[in-house]
RNA sequence: GCCGAUGUGGCGGAAUUGGUAUACGCACACGACUCAAAAUCGUGCGGGAAACCAUGUGGGUUCGAGUCCCACCAUCGGCACCA
């Protein structure tokens, strides 16, 4: 009988979609385990989309075949860009073409033979699921959470559409790369930095890669220093700087702001205005990227000075685009001497320099310095913190501000609050309408979802408004407080809002009345999430921050959605990431109906460690089949006799020694190998089997292991085996170590750490028996008649050292 | 610049707590089967004639190092004027 997947494949995969694998019941220890959803384009998938969702179905299955039922969902993430850019071009409904790439997508999907929950599916775009999304901004809304206000925001010219840090990284549109520049517009924003140090602090205890903690720690970048308050001469202005070189106080001897600053235009003196408004003018015109680019740096003086409080000595204050305007207070006090951007910046415009740490005595602290020194030493030129070191001197700065009342010690951060509303059609739309009399108010919650109308036109416009705003028959509504006529907010919820929650849903997708029950909520925390690393920072975060905030008004009693996270590599083709819009992709499709399912998945998981990138390799595959077809072959050639095969001592250690080895592998993640263990298993089993057979418990072991990998093969091999349709029924084996005891064993000899000869002794021999055998089989390599120590290492080698 | 990761055959990659480096697979070569080819099966496959030498480079610790320590080099990823 030749391995025929075509048959196989069509046999299971139509039993399986009538008798699901994964059955509820009460009875059993419940877990649930996530892959990341989606975006359904209508491409349709490549085989690096099949990475994720293959090793989270053989985690899955494993479990279910160690007694548990294991929730695993699917869904749709499906607002977003592509749709509306096509809508654009042709005028096609966004929520048509992504009903259509639903359905393109998940027929491919089913083809990967995963367990899912198809009951419990989502998609992001339905309004049944978005009412909860916009549920969710309101009760954020209502605590204060959600505010409007002017931004300099990063703006895609050509998306037209302002973007999120997050997305404009490296100065660039993350969808479309375009370089951004900045536009400044009224936003809705999310005060995500309220949570700053619980996002920091949750990290601690999570079972996530280090790598992503990492990145996740960095970008909310908590930092400790000062705020301290620098008075500007003659007026009652006072410039607020955050520092985290307290200590180099006494060195300050000019001050910058960033050109956006507050009060960068109230303090320019009549005679620096013309200049002044020049650099501001070309500070906002110019791109991100070519002001991150810029080497040298640029500033304008305001003509106005300020009192630094410790010397009381005028400082000028300047404006740079070098100071950004989003860190910290936006405005900085320069220490020319121990600051290498403020040295460039001092000797370019020629301002003070002064030298306030001395890194040992025999600096000359009156000499004028070469750069800027940054460490620590010995505190010099600095009044009451002199001689101090640095730690103590920023203490004692501290204090002195205190006393003043010209500042304090405080933490900052990175994280920037989330610029949360988008100027676009194919979003959910923001639930709030403007009154002339009661100012902005939620759309009450029975009357969500708001949901989006059908328009003309999706072209976005110039001036940053929606398409929605062209619509008046959905904008004019009457005010939900006074019922006066008012006006719908038209802007959208960004990409990320419906994935910051799905996870939720999916314990109760079904539920009209609450986002979730709490007995769905309680029952269904999600075991073990997984997914790609481009979404260890944004989506992470932003999940992380929904759930805490959920946490603080009663919905979860748990404040972390994912305490488990793996984050699996991708699949590269010519060393580049797959993808369909370049035309560097191989379609699952073409690989199904050559090999197989099941030869993909395990080819999937064996093309290298699951949380390395990999590159696919067409011959690769082969390599995979041949294994399916011998193991196949193996089978059918002993099925049969394998109730009267005696089980031998060689037998009973090749299925233990599977047993040990793909349980072992599984549970270190290293799934890689398990394909390897499955291929060792078989060339052991053929082994044997030329010169008897093998025996049924042993080939029942196989299949059973094989089960989570290849599915539908193993499903067959169970029939084969005389089994009825209760595969997933069994029970994970449990490995006989005896059993892996040989009779006999082999012990290395090496001389002075070198390996020389190899022999067998019994695997009962002593210590003695064995260093006296060694020593008659290298003893005539010997470079002296005896060895001047001799290591035994038990059962594995004896070394003599000379 | 800062942070992190990774360097092992022609290739993808294996190597419990330091204990036979190169498992498993690909590619390749030869052989069997065949009129022939494909498929399949079998054998070989780091270098070297050998002694020996080989896990990015140079040191160190150890009876023994791919594994631990120090210093470099290279590649990849993240962040990047964060005060």
């Amino acid at each position: 009988m030749n391995f025929n997947h075509h048959l196989i494949d069509k046999k299971w995969q139509k039993y399986y979609e009538d008798n699901p694998v994964n059955q509820y019941s009460d009875e059993k220890p419940s877990l649930y385990y996530l892959v990341m959803f989606p975006y359904p384009s209508g491409k349709g998938l490549h085989v690096g989309h099949w990475r994720p969702y293959v090793i989270c179905d053989v985690l899955t299955r494993r479990k279910i075949l160690e007694g548990n039922y294991v929730m695993q969902p699917f869904g749709w993430d499906s607002f977003g860009l592509p749709a509306e850019n096509y809508a654009v071009q042709t005028g096609v409904h966004p929520a048509d073409t992504t009903r259509d790439s639903i359905k393109i997508f998940k027929t491919q999907v089913k083809d990967i033979g995963a367990a899912y929950d198809w009951d419990r599916e989502i998609s992001t775009a339905d309004p049944e699921f978005y009412k909860w999304t916009q549920w969710i901004f309101i009760q954020m809304f209502k605590k204060g959470l959600a505010y409007e206000k002017d931004m300099h925001l990063n703006w895609c010219p050509a998306c037209k559409v302002v973007l999120a840090n997050e997305e404009a990284i490296g100065g660039e549109c993350e969808r479309c790369g375009t370089v951004t520049t900045k536009k400044q517009l009224r936003q809705w924003m999310l005060r995500i930095t309220d949570y700053a140090e619980e996002l920091l602090q949750g990290l601690e205890e999570m079972d996530w890669p280090v790598k992503v903690k990492k990145m996740q720690q960095e970008w909310i970048g908590k930092s400790f220093g000062a705020e301290i308050g620098f008075k500007v001469k003659d007026t009652d202005k006072v410039v607020t700087v955050f520092t985290t070189r307290a200590d180099t106080l006494f060195g300050a001897t000019f001050m910058v702001l960033s050109p956006e600053h507050d009060l960068a235009k109230a303090i320019t003196t009549p005679g620096q205005r013309e200049a002044v408004d020049k650099y501001c003018e070309e500070a906002s015109s110019k791109s991100s990227i070519d002001r991150m680019a810029a080497k040298d740096k640029t500033g304008v003086f305001t003509g106005a000075y300020a009192v630094n409080p410790a010397t009381g000595k005028d400082i000028p204050i300047w404006l740079a685009d070098y100071v950004l305007a989003d860190y910290g207070t936006g405005a900085i006090m320069a220490v020319p001497g121990h600051d290498a951007r403020d040295f460039d910046f001092a000797k370019k415009y020629c301002l003070d320099i002064r030298r306030v740490i001395a890194e040992n005595d025999n600096v000359d602290v009156n000499a004028a310095m070469q750069e800027a020194y940054i460490g620590d030493g010995r505190i010099v030129n600095s009044g009451f913190i002199n001689n101090m070191n640095v730690k103590a001197a920023q203490d004692a700065v501290a204090e002195f501000l205190e006393e003043n009342g010209v500042g304090r010690k405080t933490v900052n951060y990175k994280l920037r609050d989330w610029v949360f509303s988008r100027q676009r059609y194919w979003g959910e739309p923001i639930p709030l309408v403007h009154c002339d009399t009661c100012g902005v108010v939620p759309v009450p919650e029975e009357q969500l979802p708001v949901e989006l109308p059908y328009v003309e036109s999706y072209q976005p416009t110039d001036t940053g408004e929606s398409p929605l705003a062209r619509i008046e028959s959905w904008v004019n509504t009457p005010c939900p407080a006074c019922g006066a006529p008012g006006k719908r907010e038209t802007n959208t919820m960004p990409n990320w809002a419906g994935s910051s929650w799905y996870y939720l849903r999916y314990a109760d997708p079904k539920n009209h009345n609450e986002i979730v029950s709490s007995e769905a909520m309680r029952k269904w925390k999600c075991d073990f999430y997984l997914g790609g690393v481009e979404h260890a920072v944004i989506h992470l975060l932003y999940v992380r921050f929904y759930t805490k905030f959920l946490y603080d008004i009663g919905v979860l009693d748990y404040q972390e959605p994912f305490p488990r996270f793996f984050c699996n590599g991708m699949v590269n083709l010519n060393g580049k990431k797959m993808s369909k819009s370049k035309g560097n992709y191989v379609s699952p499709d073409d690989i199904i109906e050559k090999y197989g399912r099941d030869t993909l998945r395990l080819y999937i998981l064996f093309i290298g460690p699951p949380e390395a990138d990999s590159e696919w390799d067409d011959n690769g595959i082969d390599g995979v089949y041949r294994f399916m077809t011998r193991a196949w072959r193996l089978f059918s050639e002993t099925a049969k006799n394998a109730k009267n095969t005696k089980e031998t001592k060689e037998l009973l250690y090749a299925r233990n020694r599977l047993i040990k080895d793909v349980t072992d592998r599984l549970d270190s993640f290293s799934l890689n190998t398990v394909v390897s263990a499955f291929m060792e298993g078989i060339n052991r089993l053929a082994d044997i089997a030329k010169t008897g057979g093998v025996d049924q418990k042993t080939l029942e072991t196989f299949v059973i292991l094989f089960a989570p990998f290849a599915p539908n093969t193993a499903s067959e091999m169970w029939e084969l085996l005389g089994k009825n349709m209760d595969l997933y029924s069994q029970r994970w084996p449990e490995c006989d170590e005896k059993a892996l005891v040989l009779d006999e064993k082999t012990i290395v000899i090496q001389i002075n750490g070198k390996v020389r000869e190899n022999i067998i002794v019994t695997s009962t021999a002593s210590k003695e028996e064995i260093v006296e055998a060694a020593t008659a089989a290298a003893k005539g390599r010997f470079p002296a008649d005896v060895p001047a120590k001799t290591i035994y290492v038990p059962g594995k080698l004896v070394n003599f050292v000379f």
